[in-house]
Order: C-alpha cells, then sequence, then structure tokens
DNA sequence: ACAACTGATACTATATTGATATCAATTAAG
DNA sequence: CTTAATTGATATCAATATAGTATCAGTTGT
C-alpha cells in the first residue's frame, strides 16, 4: 500500500525548495536538477499545481516557479487528493448502489472513522511545518524506529548529507 | 487513493461470512453468491488467506472454507498487508538509496509518525470486533458524516437491507 | 535574434488491479 | 463405483493507474 505516489512526493519537494527560496522564481529545470526528479514529469506536476492555485508561474528567460500561497496553507492531504484523489474506502459508495447487506456497512462505518484520522493527521503536516522542521536542522535520516528499517542503510564513510 | 481494494474487501466479507457460521464449512460458491462477488477472483482471495493460516479447507462436495483463528486476532491491518503490501511512504527506502537531501527526511519524518497511527488503527478492526457489532444489529447504512454522500444513496420506499 | 523558459499535449512503457478459464485432485452421496 | 460438488494450482487476459518521454508553440530577458 504505497501512500505517497511519485507525483505526490515530487511535489511536496517541489514545494519545500520553492518555499525555501521564498519570493523568487525557480525553474523546473533547477528543481529537478537539484531533486534528482525526471524533468517533463516534474513538469507535469507543476502544472497540476498551477491549476490548484498552489503556485504560480512566470514564462521565458528567467521564468519559473513560486508559492502562491501561504507554506502553512498547503497540507499534505490537499497534495495527496490532488494527485492520488480523494481518499476512500472502496468503490460502492460512489456508484449509485445500495448496499446489498448489512456486513458491509459495519465495516464501512468502521473504516470511515479510521479515514477521518488520516485526514486529521494528514491535514497536520503543511509544507510551512516541515519547512520549519528543516530549518530547524531536524533529523536528516528517519528515525526508522517502527521495524520498517531497511537492511543498509547506514551512512558511508564520507557521506554528506547537503 | 484507494483504502482498500477489491481483494481486501473482499476478503474481509468472505471472513465475516465465515465468522457468522462458525464450525461449518462455507463453499465458495456460498460465499460469491450470497455477496455478489465474483467467483474465480474469490478463490484467489481464499486460497491467499489459507497461505497466511487465516482460515482452513475441506476439498470436495461438502468442502468449503472455515476459520482457523479467533476471529479477534484478525487484524484489518494484516489483510492490508496480505493483499496490498506492507503500508509505506515512498519507496526510496528499500532500494538502498541515500538520501539526496535533508528535505526528503524531514517529510519521511512526519509521514513515518503518520504512518504509526494508521498501523494502530487498523490493527484496532478484527474481524471479531466487526462481528459483535453485526450482531448488535448495528448501523446499516453508514453514518456518512464527513462529507463523503454520495449524491443518492437514500433508501427508496420498499428497499430492505437484508 | 536567440536562448531559456513555461503551456499544452500526445505518446509510451510498466505495474497493479480485477477478473476469467482450465484442469487435476479430493470427497460425499447415491 | 460413478458422479457431482468442491478445492488446489495455474495460466491468461483486460482495464486502469503510475511513471516517464517527446514535441512544439508561445513568452521573455539579454
Ligand atoms: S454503502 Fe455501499 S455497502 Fe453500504
Ligand atoms: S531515507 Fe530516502 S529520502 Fe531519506
Amino acid at each position: 500500500m504505497k501512500v505517497l505516489t511519485k507525483k505526490t512526493d515530487y511535489a511536496i519537494r517541489a514545494l519545500l525548495m520553492l518555499g525555501a527560496k521564498k519570493g523568487a522564481y525557480v525553474s523546473a529545470k533547477a528543481i529537478a536538477s537539484e531533486q534528482d526528479m525526471p524533468y517533463q514529469f516534474l513538469r507535469g506536476v507543476l502544472q497540476e499545481m498551477i491549476r490548484h492555485h498552489l503556485i504560480v508561474s512566470k514564462e521565458g528567460v528567467q521564468g519559473g516557479f513560486m508559492l502562491a500561497k501561504d507554506p502553512d496553507e498547503i497540507g499534505v492531504r490537499q497534495l495527496i487528493e490532488i494527485f492520488q484523489g480523494k481518499v476512500q474506502v472502496s468503490e460502492c459508495m460512489f456508484r449509485r448502489q445500495i448496499c446489498a447487506n448489512r456486513s458491509r456497512c459495519v465495516l464501512r462505518h468502521e473504516i470511515m472513522r479510521i479515514e477521518q484520522v488520516v485526514h486529521h493527521e494528514f491535514e497536520q503536516v503543511t509544507i510551512g511545518k516541515l519547512l520549519r522542521k528543516l530549518h530547524a536542522g531536524a533529523n536528516m535520516m528517519p528515525s526508522l524506529r517502527d521495524g520498517e528499517k531497511p537492511d543498509s542503510l547506514k551512512l558511508k564513510e564520507g557521506v554528506v548529507l547537503q
């Protein structure tokens, strides 16, 4: 179960970069090279964010992209909804069906409660918050405290995180 | 963002049915027809659950499937992991990469915290709990209290939920 | 004029999801 | 013992989603 797809991932990181260079236009090329993303793919992501008024652009030489909103107003939940669609349990609700049996709905009731929790949590995480954590020099490597520890992610001698 | 795929959905509902007819073997055909699932597809799902020792089967006439565990020991989280893979943020961790910049990991840190919450919540929802809710005659229709309200899901006159 | 940009599409490749089909092996019932 | 109802195990297919590439027209600073 993939929580964030590439598009969402790239979108967040692009926004973080725009937030870091606040007030200046940053080109897709600059973002793509610095963040190691496929250029054309990223451009599609940026255009989508323009359509949703999260960023604005300037064409031509010295053009690029800039945040259109307060970073605190841009939440990960919104980004997920833009690039991965609304968080939903399954599809039956969206097909004008009347549920055929009681059990489905007992399930739904539970899952919708969880949906609320997830929504709430993702809502909390905004570009602004992430930027402040960045600025405070927070964790370079995640704590990996939940058993998802990959088998070889220790920093090698001499590897420096920029 | 689809929280439950068809496989997980069918698995849960099949387990609920097995839990309701505790002690007896229930055939795939019976489940498929009563729950309106594609027969062969459901069979694949059941086989997967056998491999994970959630259920047992009996071949031949009067054969079928039966729970192999206490319903309270079967959580939705486990089912999601079986049919949709482990809940993960994005893929970079699983490719032996050293992250290229700090921002990705700030993000990861936040998301992993959310992952914990989600895990915990899904862990809580077990087949046993759902069965008790069913038995208590809980909500036939979900409360739809979070704005996900579909445009026409009101019960028509005379429609009876079994 | 020109190079550095974005806007807008069209396209391809791959992976995932959802579903179907087939055949062998097992078993209860007649 | 035969047969029908069933699971076990695969193989295959179609639809959709995800990831990425390519192209060309329009804009703008130098
Ligand atoms: S609303 Fe679809 S199962 Fe109840
Ligand atoms: S671990 Fe992959 S970005 Fe930090």
